[in-house]
DNA sequence: CAAGGTGTTCAAGACACCTTGAACTTCTCT
DNA sequence: AGAGAAGTTCAAGGTGTCTTGAACACCTTG
């Protein structure tokens, strides 16, 4: 898979700013997320925070997992619009401080079913026109048919990746709360 | 999602070249091959071929999809790799042509599969080393148990996915073959 | 086995995406 | 209202991945 991770400043790196432990959270969660298409620093930020469970400043996320100011800012906005992230501002505090919320699972769901849907909306009517302009052009029958095939397993495509999220949920719910 | 489209040679493009329904068919399948991570030109050659349903040299899927002689070699050569294609000499022909086969759903299903294990696998290690250095370090109580959950997440994960392909095999086996 | 076409490899280049960091805006407190 | 800190934006630069194209290796046929 894919990985950034700029600002190497030699070994000055994250492993040497946090706990091993916490590192091999953050650093896991960032895997997970990278797999399903999210940038990673937004799995390790999350991570950070829902291992602490204590509000963070950006400035204390910056430091603990070696970001850039920038970086921070962009990404705890991210966060924030998928709602798994809160800005808080703890009593008598005048800095945003950052907390984890715990739909993560949602924040997957609702991104890859938005996703896949626009995919597939497209590309069912792409092989609708197909479907159409081959007749016109008195193409093969069996080619017309093959194309109305590809239709169909777009469906399933469709069908089959509901009933994953479903899962998901589902498991996830079914044990009342894993994460929290 | 990420998309390269080199040799855009003007108005020299694959839409010149294929008859407009071949086009939309290709382009799609293109599209989906991209959304499950695999290279785009892969689902334009499977798609050409498929839709053909004839075997096509290497220097036909070069003119007709507008790739580099180069690329329709490494490309094909996935492709065989994955067993989604087939390369065979049609009788009295020297050179090689290409046909779809169409364990296509099964080709998606093995590289989720497996790419999905290795993570969760490396990361559920993670997790496990994370929770025994937060207990030698005398952790929180409540910051191990909530690596435990993360644990316990992962293998959500793992669940939710094989259901996934499970259903995905089984729906399209179920229809007694979309494709062919 | 020699010539010419067919097929493969890989360094250089192209592209999309991510991050940086400094300029800029907004907020907070006095 | 003003100073200074907190927070945001965005052009420039970095990184990984894919493609190109030419050099190379391999066939095949006479």
């Amino acid at each position: 898979m894919r990985g950034y991770n700029y600002r190497t400043d030699d070994q000055d790196d994250a492993f040497d700013r946090l706990p091993a432990w916490e590192s091999l959270v953050v650093e896991g969660v960032g895997e997970v997320i990278e797999f399903w298409g999210f940038k990673r620093n937004m799995g390790r930020v999350w991570g950070l925070l829902y291992l602490r469970d204590q509000p963070m400043s950006a400035a204390e996320l910056q430091e603990a997992l070696d970001l850039s100011k920038g970086a921070v800012s962009m990404i705890t906005r991210d966060l924030e619009q998928w709602s798994v992230v809160e800005r808080v501002r703890p009593a008598g505090q005048s800095i945003w401080h950052f907390v984890a919320k715990v739909d993560f699972v949602e924040m997957i769901s609702r991104v890859l079913k938005e996703r896949e849907q626009n995919l597939v909306e497209r590309v069912k009517l792409g092989l609708a026109d197909a479907e159409r302009l081959a007749r016109e052009a008195k193409a093969d029958k069996a080619v017309i048919e093959r194309i109305a095939r590809m239709r169909r397993l777009a469906d399933f495509m469709d069908q089959a990746l509901s009933v994953f999220l479903r899962t998901a949920r589902l498991d996830v719910s079914k044990t009342r709360e894993v994460l929290k």
